[in-house]
DNA sequence: GTAATATATGAACACATATTCACATACTGG
DNA sequence: CCAGTATGTGAATATGTGTTCATATATTAC
């Protein structure tokens, strides 16, 4: 057992701020979720594709080199977290970006790598 | 197989432009795997506590109700992901954030999280 | 030296997840 | 209705991942 320590350079009334400033639980489960979509290089770059044009599944295959399943079940992720929006003419189903904040997440995040040695 | 679509709405030279612009494949893994590490809410929990206060891990475990051992495992991420540093003191460790970019993440992620319905 | 404490780490386990395969569904043209 | 095409989906599989347990390492006090 070592939850015992305390640490010496912060005070109770700190300790107390820094829990009640910690977002409930839920919220952290939805962000959480809403990153570990982003966290896969498949979604990552359907979602780079996407964001340059509205394109349907079969061409996003083609484009991302992955098995037209494949991409239809990521696909069914990014619907459910709300990423893309479609379209359905036909048997086709054209797919697009839905959200505005993704391209500011691309950019920090890559800004981050490439910082790095 | 169904990789013949060939999407009427988009010329050739389209899709040669979205394709180049394609970050290269590392570029693509490392930023998935930046993203991973985000995508756990125990470390999104050490994050938090830390982007507020320097602390050591006892007290990490203690705030984030995690095991000692599972907090441990975690901050080696963080560190191999060089969103943490650490400095020793005797037998103590404390941890603080290394990145600047990381309340920028935060921020756009809890908008995009907090539009839904 | 030994005991006590803080942290790190490897193995094991349970669980999540990405892809593939086979097939279902839905729409179109004839 | 039938054949063809585009997409969706469930099961199976392989791989990844987070926690726990036991233990190792490191530092301090005595």
């Amino acid at each position: 057992m070592s939850d015992r320590c305390l640490c010496k350079l912060i005070s109770q009334s700190e300790i107390d701020e820094i829990k009640a400033a910690l977002p409930n639980a839920e919220t952290i489960t939805r962000l959480a979720e809403f990153y570990k979509v982003f966290g896969d290089p498949s979604r990552l770059t359907l979602l780079h594709f996407l964001s340059k044009a509205e394109l349907c599944v079969a061409d996003l295959a083609a484009l991302a080199g992955m098995g037209q399943s494949a991409v239809s079940h990521q696909l069914k992720l990014l619907r459910l977290s709300r990423l893309v929006k479609f379209r359905k003419e036909g048997t086709v189903v054209y797919y697009s970006l839905n959200d505005a904040h993704i391209q500011s997440l691309f950019d920090v995040a890559l800004e981050h790598v490439m910082e790095e040695s």
